[in-house]
This record gives C-alpha cells, structure tokens and sequence, in this order.
DNA sequence: TTCATAAATCAACATAATGTTCATTATTTG
DNA sequence: CAAATAATGAACATTATGTTGATTTATGAA
C-alpha cells in the first residue's frame, strides 16, 4: 500500500478489508463479487475500482501484507547438532515462531485454509488419509506425555505423501513411478531427517 | 454416469470431456466457461446443458470417476513388521499402486495439480521450503544409491508441515502453537514411524 | 477558518456470460 | 421405415463487469 495519507482513503480500505474477510467467511471465495463486497462495505462500487483493479488485485494485496510480515520472521538455524544430541523436548525455535504468528492472524489464515485446494484435492486427501489409518499401529498409541495424536500423524504422513507426488508430477514425472514409490517408503520409514543425512537406523546414535 | 446407450450422446460427452480437459491445460481452470467450452467441443451450447449442469457438474463427474477407481485399488496391507524388519530396499507395494495409477492418469492429475492450491498457497509453500533449504546439511547429502534427492526430502519437509499446520486450523486451533511446533520437531527428528510407536530413537532395533 | 484538492457518490452505459425456452432439424435404434 | 430422442439455432431475461462524467462531500494545508 503506497499512499495512505487521506483519512477517507485510510477508512474505505479498511471498510473494503473487513468486508471482504467476512465476505469470503460466509460466502467462501467464490461468493465474493465487487457488488456485494460493495454493499457489505457501504460504499459506492465505483469507489471499488478507485482502490483496485478487481477482487484478485485486492486479494494480491492483502496477501503481500502477509507475506511480507511472515518473510521478516527471524531465522534461527537448527542445523544438524539436533539430529546427533540428546533428547531435548524442546520444539525448534523458528517452527515456534511460524506458527505463533499465524495463529495470530488467524482470521485469514482460517479462510486461506478452508479456501485452499479444490474439491477433487480434498476427497484424494481424504482418501489417502483413510488408508493410512487403517495402517497406523493404533494400539501402541499410548497416551503418554510423549505421544503425539494419532491425527496429527495421519496430518502429517498423508501431507507429506502428498507433497512428494505433487513434486513428482511439477518435475514432470521424470522418475519411474517406483522410484518415487521407493524414495516415500524410506521417508517414512526413516524420518526425513535420517534419510537426509543418509544414515541407516543404527547409525542415528554416534 | 448413467445412461449412454445413444451414440449421440457418447459422441457429445466424449468432446465436452476432451475440450474440458485441453481447455484447462491451456487456459486454466478460470478460463473455462460453457461458452468457449462448447466451441471448442464444436457443439451447441444449449447441448451442454442437455447434459451437465453447469462447469462444476461436469468436474464434479470427471473427478467422480477418478476417485471411484482408486478407490477400487487394492489395499495390501504393510503393518508395524517393516519397523522392526531388517533394512529391504523395497517400496511398501500399496504406494506403488497409487503412484502408477496417476502416472497412468496423469493428464488428469497434471492439471489437478496445476490447479490444486490458492496463488497464496503456492507463496506461502515457497516460503517454508526456503527456509528449509538452508537448513539442508548439504555436504552429507552424498551421491550414492540410497540417497534420496534432497528436492524430494524438501518436498516431504515442507508438505508435511505444512499439513500439520492445516490440521491444527481444521481443528480449530485447540492445541497451543507451542505443542504444535513440537510435534512438528518430534516428527521431523524421529520421523512419523517412530513417532507414531512412541518410541525412542535408541529403542529403533529390536 | 477558509478553500483548493481529492475522494466518494450517483447514474448511465456497453459488454459479456448465464441458464432457459421452443420450434426445427438430424440421427439413432428397434 | 418410423418413432423416439438428441442436437441445433435463435431469442430472452438476468446478472455481473468495468468505465465514464457530472456532482457532492470530506480533508488538510495555509
């Protein structure tokens, strides 16, 4: 946002803002167009087109906003020495403060997430998901301190399968699909982490 | 779909698919509408209403068969015994399936992927795997056979996260983000096996 | 406080897509 | 072949877009 001197300006984006975000919460984005924004606004639809060009200039907007705030989080590197030292239940600080500060802006981060992915996305995700709950080893799932919900796994396992065939596919399936098949099995079954260093499992401990 | 006895019909499915599909692959998602989609199907655009809806029936179908095939996939299930099993370096076999099939479909899936995601999505996903490039111990990433490519180990890395994350927002952000940033360290040091059986890295070999 | 400046309003417009209709033509199947 | 039905073509009301120009209103600098 360049200018912001006049105090009309300052309200009529603000106004714009606000509607918009309850706008997309009711009506999800689809719902939006720039005559009901308008109306739930108060202002004039012309008064529309003297802030932005249309509604995905306005939502390029407000996103840079974010964006630009998130890329100015500090980085504090936890480099290998996690992998090798001790058990410290401790999270790694830069995940922390991601994930602070995006439930800090939770409102758009709510509607970013519902909005994200088409429906074909969330019933393969859905689908993926319900395999792998069969799979999970239900009753070693103790309810100790330690232990992580069983959805966040199943969060995290279906994700992250997700996103290496999604890899695949944007690399323009260069690898025969059992390659591909082979690299998320060790994955899986080794941690990223490990995989990363290349270690096998006896090796994790010096 | 249900009835199809008419060869008209066939015929006339049979372009509106095919111009849906080069449609999107040229224009996008947003750029389809029934009217450029019946040129360039080379029908009547009261004909498509003899049949769909509007777009999102005629996606909704498409997708419908999709899902309904690789629902049919067999699952062969591959329980706890590959945590405790010597080291094969053999894919779990249900993800092979999986993987072939969207190779087989991949026209189909190229442009889900192409279109799965907000343009937010796409930056933010940016973002977080960045960051974890900088963090990637490069040098152990040693050519060899086993290694898998670190592209891949970031891809798993931050589709991962980032769906943690999205699990956390689906479920109403009732963990405080200091839980969640260390189940995403838990996950990401000892991996989601290991995690998921609640045991400790030294407890990995029977 | 005044007043030039800029913002917002209002009404009107052309354009383009939607979904529906109905009479007509063409194709298919038994 | 003939009955059934699919596809066509043209028209229609509706709705949203983005733009324009004249007018009113609010702002902030002097």
């Amino acid at each position: 946002m360049e200018k912001a001197a006049d105090l009309r300006v300052i309200r009529t984006r603000k106004l714009i803002d606000e509607a918009f975000l309850s706008l997309v919460e009711e009506k999800g984005l689809a719902g939006v167009n720039v005559r009901s924004l308008t109306a739930k606004a108060g202002i004039n639809r012309g008064t529309f087109y003297l802030h932005y060009q249309d509604i995905y200039d306005l939502m390029d907007k407000i996103e840079d906003q974010i964006i630009e705030e998130m890329d100015r989080l500090p980085v504090r590197s936890e480099p290998e020495q996690l992998l090798t030292s001790g058990y410290v239940e401790e999270p790694f600080p830069s995940i922390v403060e991601f994930i602070r500060f995006m439930n800090e802006q939770h409102r758009f981060f709510a509607i970013f997430f519902a909005q994200d992915g088409t429906a074909f996305g969330k019933r393969l995700k859905a689908l993926i998901r319900s395999r792998m709950y069969e799979k999970l080893p239900r009753q070693v799932l103790s309810p100790d301190a330690l232990s992580v919900p069983d959805e966040y796994i199943v969060a995290y396992f279906s994700s992250a399968h997700f996103g290496v065939i999604r890899h695949w596919f944007e690399t323009g399936r260069i690898l025969p699909p059992e390659q591909v098949a082979l690299i998320l099995t060790r994955l899986v079954r080794d941690g990223p982490l490990m995989t990363a260093f290349n270690r096998k499992p006896e090796q994790q401990l010096k």
